[in-house]
RNA sequence: GUGGACGUAGCUCAGUGGUAGAGCCCCGGGUUGUGGUCCCGGCCGUCGUGGGUUCGAUCCCCAUCGUCCACCCCA
């Protein structure tokens, strides 16, 4: 009378012990880079009101569109599992009174939720690292900020992905260009496929980014985004562009690169892969200069990005760097009762000394032949061994298991710690090797 | 939301119009207290679900759900 299974919900996915340690990898890589470029963790809510991502992301984008996880909580009020990170973090820099001349460098990771049709690197759940830069008009926070990310993928160990570049102008130059694109694209309203007659009222812009091969003759003939844009922001791209070649980091300049989200602002950069199939971008971001004022805060610049965890685990699945299976260092194994009830507090004890150590005491009892294959499979290199005869002396059995790591040896039970400690201290490196 | 492919043991997969198998995993044994190799044995499935065709379906048909991939969108 087995109950029917409750299945995941889908686009939503467990991570099991086995892909941990690459996550780990990316989140301490994540600690470390952030902090040595000044950055600190914020944490924002998962939840937020609707209308902060409608007001920040674009009413008429797509992710504000179909794919938010909207609800109306028991209090009645409207509610979004959040889509992206940014509104969050600026919402919560002006809700906490952090604006007043200050400037901030912010991190945060975690969840984000899109209602998508699932694929390969989409999902439904999926987590981003989120970077922003507020109050600064860069350029050189621009660089800065993408030399970052430049350091992240050599930090780990990822290659081949290309940096796209462009600039959108600012908010006046932008809806300038836009009159002029839409426009030409009316007088070839003809030619339009059927996504793009629907953005050529709500984003224009996007049509510019059309993968369809029979829009490309029709894109090259519309007016360039480059050439419409305002004498400052052009400085501004101008001046990064000289910065990003003095840290030697490439880029390709993508006069068609758009941001789906609404609030970019001149500088926009992507970072793409070929190795993922159609989900390419691994890490985009941009400036948000008006989006400070437009969520009610005084007018501050800002640039930010945020990079898909899932990506760059699954890019880093394809590169060499597999991270070793997690082991036990210590795994005590008792026959009998007395033996079985002493091997607790010895492993407490052996924990306390030993911190940093892992130490697996058998749990569930089992002949010797049971206790020792699940030793090896702990992967530990050093067993102790409690039996009923060494328990009335007060010693215990210390068993290395692995090719030539030495062979057993009793030691007192008094001082079992240091006996472990000394041991590993006498295995050539690489044995039992603590991680940091 | 649209399209395509695929759903058989925990995992990877075979297979047949007469209600199923392999390998791995797991458990036990190979001298009373010593693992990893080897040998022997054992456990495991409503063949995704519902309906139809048929004497009979895991196999054929339809629907449905799920997964994956692509469009779209984006990290």
């Amino acid at each position: 009378m087995s109950a029917v299974t409750i299945a995941p919900v889908k686009g939503m996915n467990d991570l099991l012990p086995a892909e941990a340690p690459r996550w780990q990898f990316l989140e301490r890589v994540t600690r470390e880079l952030l902090h040595a470029y000044g950055y600190d963790e914020m944490r924002v809510p998962v939840v937020e009101h609707t209308d902060l991502f409608k007001r920040a992301i674009g009413e008429y984008t797509d992710v504000v569109e179909k794919e938010m996880y909207s609800f109306t909580d028991k209090g009645g009020e409207a509610l979004t599992l959040r889509p992206e990170a940014t509104a969050g973090m600026v919402r919560a820099v002006i809700s906490n009174g952090m604006l007043r001349g200050a400037r901030h460098k912010l991190w945060c990771v975690g969840p984000m939720f899109r209602h998508e049709k699932p694929q390969k690197g989409r999902f439904r759940q999926f987590h981003q690292i989120d970077v922003e830069a507020i109050g600064f008009a860069g350029p050189d926070i621009d660089a800065e900020l993408i030399a970052l990310t430049a350091a992240f993928w050599r930090r780990l160990g990822i290659g081949r992905v290309t940096l796209h570049l462009n600039s959108l102008g600012t908010a006046e130059a932008r809806r300038a260009y836009r009159e002029h694109l839409t426009g030409y694209l009316r007088a070839h309203r003809g030619d339009l496929d059927e996504d793009s007659l629907r953005r050529l009222e709500g984003n224009p812009l996007r049509i510019l980014d059309s993968k369809n091969p029979a829009m490309q003759a029709l894109i090259a003939g519309a007016p360039s985004l480059p050439e419409h844009l305002d004498a400052e922001s052009r400085a501004h791209f101008v001046e990064l562009q000289a910065m990003l070649q003095a840290l030697g980091i490439g880029f390709e300049l993508n006069p068609r690169l758009v941001r789906g989200l609404d609030y970019y602002s001149r500088t926009v950069f992507e970072w793409t892969t070929e190795a993922l199939g159609a989900q390419d971008a691994v890490c985009s971001g941009g400036r948000y200069d008006g989006l400070v004022t437009q969520l009610g805060g005084e007018a501050t610049p800002a640039i930010g990005f945020a990079m898909g965890m899932e990506r760059v685990v699954a890019l880093l699945e394809q590169g060499a760097a597999a991270p070793p299976a997690v082991a036990a260092d210590v795994f005590l194994v008792a026959q009998g009762e007395a033996a079985a009830r002493a091997m607790l507090p010895l492993a407490e004890a052996l924990r306390g000394a030993l911190p940093g150590r892992r130490i697996e005491a058998n749990l569930g009892g089992g002949n010797f032949k049971a206790q020792f294959r699940r030793a090896d499979r702990s992967g530990a290199p050093l067993a102790l061994v409690l039996g009923e005869d060494e328990l009335t002396r007060g010693v215990a059995q210390l068993k290395p298991l692995r090719e030539g790591a030495g062979a057993p040896q009793e030691i007192s039970l008094a001082t079992a710690a240091t006996a472990v400690a000394r041991w590993f201290d006498d295995q050539p490196c690489g044995v039992g090797e603590q991680r940091p």
